[in-house]
DNA sequence: TCGCATTGCTAATACGATTTAGCAACCTGC
DNA sequence: GCAGGTTGCTAAATCGTATTAGCAATGCGA
């Protein structure tokens, strides 16, 4: 490191005073340790002119306190929204005069294992343990040394740490509002997860509660789910395949799809079909991943609120630092951030609703298909 | 922080040594400083069974290394293929056992200044200064405090600060083979930029760069740009304005797309005029956005290598730590990391080429269009 | 005048590690 | 026996800051 740093010695030989003073006025403690105004003075000037700032390390060492929090994720090579997670958190710890070391695991405990021995080694004043896609995970004993959140994830067992997830069960409900709201009462299909709350891609947090929220609020406007398919993985193709097979046997009216992917394979085979969104068939979904704009019609989905999950756990994770010398038997609180719906294009009255609507929906393409030799 | 660390201070009472003793042990220098091996056994065992590691604070203010990097983005919230980046890089100082923080100036100047000042603080080894859209960059007068590298940007004024770019120039070549390889000759047209050397985006250093390649490319090879034209900016909507322009005054038989988001809309207004990919129109593109394998047909891209850009700024910026004190007046090198092509579906032999081609091409549908009332 | 309280600062210590200078004991050669 | 060299460790200093205990000077009241 180069050139030399101004220190804390510097300033108090310009001020001349000892290096105690010029700690205690520049902490903010000269008057409770009574330094008079005139030393103050001089001090503060020297370390303005100097342009003197405190060496964290050194700080760091002698506080306990290094102004870091540690930020762990099990990926952070994904879709934007994610970023989002990432970008919340790094605003909220710069408000607060934080800076946060990343770290990424892919899902491997001794890589998980050896970052938060990196971040402890380094002092951090916490740990925030994040999942790109919401999931229960196991709470690494290690992790405990610090304080700690969780984010976008559960705790498989107990824990006293607290989580920081999107309100999914209510994401769901905004969902099939969204398609109550349009007047749809029948023929209402679920592509990704359903009908039953067991009929779900194997660990996904996110189907377990999206499928809550929707049947409960189906159920509560006394409508039935026509049908539902499983995707075991949200991409595209699964979707495409999962709609293909509705469409074999069904002509649905609304779709509530998964995730906009695949709400995207869905767009492909109802255009198959000569089926319009949304004049012939609804769809809405969930995430608003930017792909959502630019399909034709444009989706309709809830949106998965990243930005805000990355804030609030940094938020919860000083409100832990704060309260962190009691209460370490409780279990962890769970904070629910709110999904919004991004309303696009993609849904509009039933068809067989009678009366034409004329700016309810916008006649728009949706991602073109070329059709190839075989007629596909 | 709780529990209390193991100290190396308890290291060397269980060895019963000497600090100095023990520290001289564990950081290798034992047998130069002339420590018996008998010594030397029990403070590695002391240290094991204590399972004793270092406070990396406090050795940062004893040598002023702290085994961290600073990462400093204009943003982190932007597609997949920028935290393939980030991910490069917090891989390649995983592997040199150090740790990333990370900022994001939003192009603010004063949050970049703020940043560096916080990383600088912290006593940070060297700084990795990040573009996640490549582009030049005005290279901050703090930054030269410590070692630095710039990824994905070059300085706009002369800079002793090496630089990490992918190989744009080289892709504009790779992308125009592609067309020549299939048998292309004739048709081919540009959209997103050119025909000529300033017919680009403002301050769009892929766009100069891909242009240029594209040109030398099909010089070489004899073959003219059939036309071009500039989108202001590489969204779908661009893409698709533009080929719908080209389309109302000519049939192409292929095309370079400056991106895969201007290629999303040229496949969208292709379908429109019923023109099919690849059959009619061969289209080429760039960055190998997740979406090229969701287009039908899958998208023939120059991929943005994202991940080796990281890796090889951390590679970088070690090699300029270990040189750091010599040639400072120098001027930094260009490293430019070579972009693969991503060989899908797009690409066909011209219509016109004659011989029927059974296997080059597979007849797919692209992403659909729905059409609605309006006949649009 | 003396004892106590207050004021306004400073020296010393601590944090945990690394680095350097130095010392006691031992050995070898003259 | 003595001088010089080697061995094998240790005490002290350092890094830059925060914190605590304490001291000299002054003022006030009995």
């Amino acid at each position: 490191m180069s050139p030399r740093r101004v220190t804390l010695a510097d300033v108090a030989k310009i001020a001349g005073v000892s290096s105690t003073t010029a700690s205690l006025v520049l902490s903010g403690r000269g008057r409770e340790l009574r330094i008079s105004d005139d030393v103050a003075q001089r001090v503060l000037k020297a370390a303005d002119d100097l342009q003197y700032r405190p060496n964290i390390v050194s700080v760091g060492l002698r506080t306990g306190t290094t102004r870091t929090i540690g930020f762990v994720s099990d990926t952070v090579a994904t879709s934007r929204l994610a970023g989002d997670m990432i970008k919340g958190a790094l605003e909220a710890a710069r408000a607060r005069g934080v800076m946060l070391f990343i770290g990424e695991t892919e899902g491997d405990p001794d890589l998980e294992r050896g970052l938060l021995q990196a971040m402890h080694d380094r002092q951090v004043d916490g740990i925030i343990l994040a999942a790109m896609f919401t999931r229960t995970i196991k709470v690494p004993k290690t992790i405990t040394t610090a304080p700690a959140v969780l984010l976008n994830a559960l705790p498989r067992q107990p824990s006293p740490l607290p989580s920081v997830v999107p309100d999914e069960v209510e994401a769901g409900r905004t969902a099939a509002r969204a398609l109550l709201d349009a007047g749809h009462r029948d023929g209402i299909h679920l592509i990704g997860a359903g009908p039953g709350r067991r009929d779900i891609p194997p660990g996904s947090v996110a189907a377990v509660e999206r499928l809550l929220g929707i049947r409960e609020e189906l159920n509560a406007a006394g409508v039935k789910i026509a049908s539902a398919r499983v995707c075991r993985d949200w991409q595209p193709e699964y979707g495409l395949a999962a709609t293909r097979e509705l469409l074999e046997t069904a002509r649905p009216k609304a779709l509530i799809c998964f995730n906009d992917r695949i709400a995207l394979g869905a767009y492909q085979v109802l255009d198959d079909y000569g089926l319009k969104v949304p004049d012939d068939v609804s769809v809405v979904s969930f995430d608003d991943h930017p792909l959502a704009d630019w399909m034709r019609p444009k989706l309709t989905t809830v949106a998965l609120p990243h930005y805000d999950l990355g804030r609030t756990a940094v938020d919860v994770l000083f409100a832990e630092m704060e309260r962190r010398e009691e209460e370490t038997d409780h279990q962890g609180e769970i904070h629910r951030v709110p999904m919004p719906l991004r309303v696009r294009e993609s849904i509009s009255r039933p068809a067989s609703a009678g009366d034409p609507m004329e700016a309810q929906h916008v006649s728009g393409a949706g991602l073109r298909e070329s059709r190839g030799r075989d007629g596909r």
